[in-house]
This record gives structure tokens, C-alpha cells and sequence, in this order.
DNA sequence: TCTCTTTGTTTAGCATAGCAAACTTATGTT
DNA sequence: AACATAAGTTTGCTATGCTAAACAAAGAGA
């Protein structure tokens, strides 16, 4: 059986990705000064972040030579179309993560936001999308929607099915630590060891 | 209306994570080659996650300094106790992500699997239980299974829904670029403008 | 034993990304 | 004009994490 995860191809996608956490939350933070109050300079964006004024400006530098930001006639930043869209993607993601987690999951808001914080600038347009659609459909439906929560709010560690997974059924075992399962307690042994 | 996303409460929660995303690939690349032949050395590490051998040599060295990797009698790599469970966690959330976006959202092979390798280390234990529990209602019940798999596969970019958006209803929009929602197309006047 | 290869470590340089402090360049008030 | 405050930049430092290259040590064969 492959392991995908051990194959070297894309593990450092991680590095090449698109947008970085920290200036995704710099284009946000100019983009939430300008809505809010018209304008934003390096200090704002600085006490806003809570980050010195010398970081900020060095990484709005860099956000400048990319082309995401530039500055307008009163000399105040200014995102552009480019660092609008990806501002944007990022709350998108934001968004779709953190109302999943909560509203589908019932993940505990704190946990849902900062899940969801530490993984909106890298998840791809198609996979958002498809979550959502995925939310549209469950949510959409009344008794469906009031199913899924009523499932999901009895979740507690430990599950029902002990002669068989469902889920892992025929592949690798989700659950290899046997936290919420028995019968993964059980196939442990079959596990590899190191 | 609040911005939990330009809240500077959590958004450096990222930095503090508990683990890197190079640092858990160097633990779960030790825990793999260990698996399958038994040892491994700084060399047959960096050569599975393709770096230099003094990247390598280094990162290990800050490893063992943290408690995650030790040495056998044999002077071979090996994880700690601390270290497996950081390795297995990882590799269980990447499962766990990989076959969401797979199988349950019918996102790309490459996609999914490049999104759950980003994403792996940085979902929280909460999260990713609660992620089980959803799949193991969906997939467990096979006309349910069938369903979802038939709503997804009619994913396409274009929403149906003009007059009302049953999913972002009352709360913030979902899909602001209007990419794929006539509704949202309409409504993206009313969005913020900076 | 001597030499060559493998293995592992160290050093210098790069990039991101932060802090503190020094410095420059406004702006604004007396 | 002179001074003080505010705003922005630069420098020296930290840390992660990579490359390339130099270097040290250990093993294997002639």
C-alpha cells in the first residue's frame, strides 16, 4: 500500500504556497482599516496586528514589491485588484472554515476560529468550494440540517462500532490512536511500530 | 457587526502551533523508513523528504533537543515516545482531511491531497474527531452515502439559488467574489468596498 | 596501513518574520 | 523659525528552515 503522505512530490507545497499566514492578515488589516475608517497607514495596520511599526513596514515593503499594495494620491495604503482578490479569498476561507467547524462540526467557537485562522490561506478555491456546497446542501434542509446537529451534538470520544469501522473499512485506519473507537483499540497491534 | 477575523486575539496562534509543518514531515519520514526498513539514518531521512543533508542534520538536532527523536543502540534514529504520538496525529489528520476532500467533497486526488498536507498539522484534535464523527454518519448509511456523493458530483462554479442563499442567509457572505452564486453576483454591491 | 567513499556536522548565505532601538522625515503648535 | 510629537524606515538581533560547500569521522577494500 502507498503512503502519500511519506512521498516527497508536494509536502513543500507548503512553502510555495500562494500567500503566506502573516500577509494574508497584513492585506486583511488594510483592507478592514480602509472599510472602517477610510484609510490605512503602517501604524494603524502595526497597533491593529499588534506588531511593531518596523515589522509592519517591512513586510508591507515586500507586500508592495508583489504588486498587492500600493498607495493612494493622500499617500495612505491601498490594496490592489490583485491584493483585494486575495484578501478576500482568505476571509472567504475564513468564513467557510470557521461556520463549518461550528455550525456542521460543533466545534467550540474558540476552537473553530482558530482552526479556521490557521487554515484559510491554504485551502484551495476548489475545496472551498466544494465546502460550501457541501454546507449549502446540508444546511439548506430543515429536518437534514436538524439531523446532522442532533448527530453531531452527541459526539463524545468513544464509538459504538466495535466489530466493524465503517469507516475505515478496507483502508487505513483513521483513529490510529484509539482515542474514539474500540475497535481501533483492538486492531492497534496490527498497526506498524517504530 | 464583529470581525472575529481582524481579531489580533488568536491570529498569531499560527507561530505558537505546536508543531512546524517541516518539523512533523521529519518525524513522520523517521517514523516511516523505521516502519519499513527498520532504522533510519540523517541521510535516508533527507533523501525521503528531499533536502541536503545538513538541512536535515539540523532540523533532527533541534528534534532531539525537543524530546521527539532519540537514538537506538544502534546510533539510529528513532522517536520518542512524545514524538510518535506528535507523528501519528499528523498522519491521522491527513487521513482524515485527505479522505474528506476526496470522498466525501469529490475534490481532486492532487487537490486533496496537497490541501490536507498544508492543513494536517494544524488542525486542532477537536476538530478532527468531530470530522470522523460527520464521515462516519455520512459514509456509514449507504443511501446517505449515495446521496452526498451524487450532490457532489454535480458541483460545478453557479449557484441556482438568485433569490435567497439558504447558506449565507443573515450572516456574512460565503462566496463575496460571486464566483459561484448568481445571488451573490447581485448582492456584491452591498459589500464592503475599499 | 593507506585511500576512497559514505555519513554526519558545521559554516556561510538566503528568505520569512518578528522585536527593540536608532534614525529620518514629516506634521503641527507655539 | 524652533521645537515637539507622530509616522515611517533602517539596523542589529532573534528564530525557523532551506542550499551549497567545507570539513570531520567512520567504515571498507586493496
Amino acid at each position: 500500500m502507498s503512503k502519500p503522505i511519506n512521498d516527497s512530490t508536494y509536502w513543500r507545497d507548503f512553502e510555495k504556497n500562494d500567500i503566506t499566514h502573516s500577509a494574508a492578515h497584513y492585506l486583511m488589516a488594510i483592507d478592514a482599516l480602509r472599510g472602517e475608517f477610510g484609510y490605512a497607514r503602517v501604524t494603524d495596520v502595526a497597533e491593529m496586528l499588534e506588531v511593531s511599526r518596523g515589522a509592519a513596514s517591512m513586510s508591507i515593503s515586500q507586500l508592495k514589491k508583489r504588486g498587492w499594495v500600493a498607495e493612494d494620491p493622500h499617500r495612505f495604503l491601498l490594496l490592489t485588484d490583485e491584493g483585494h482578490q486575495m484578501a478576500v479569498l482568505v476571509e472567504q476561507n475564513f468564513r467557510i472554515l470557521s461556520k463549518f467547524f461550528e455550525e456542521v462540526l460543533g466545534v467550540s467557537p474558540e476552537t473553530a476560529l482558530s482552526d479556521a485562522c490557521k487554515m484559510e490561506h491554504l485551502m484551495s478555491l476548489e475545496t472551498g468550494r466544494r465546502l460550501v456546497w457541501l454546507m449549502r446542501y446540508i444546511l439548506s434542509d430543515e429536518s437534514r440540517a436538524a439531523k446532522i446537529h442532533d448527530v453531531m451534538s452527541r459526539f463524545r470520544p468513544g464509538c459504538e462500532s466495535v466489530d466493524h469501522c465503517p469507516l475505515c473499512d478496507g483502508g487505513e485506519c483513521l483513529t490510529p490512536l484509539g482515542e474514539d473507537c474500540e475497535y481501533h483499540k483492538g486492531a492497534q497491534g496490527k498497526a506498524k511500530k517504530s
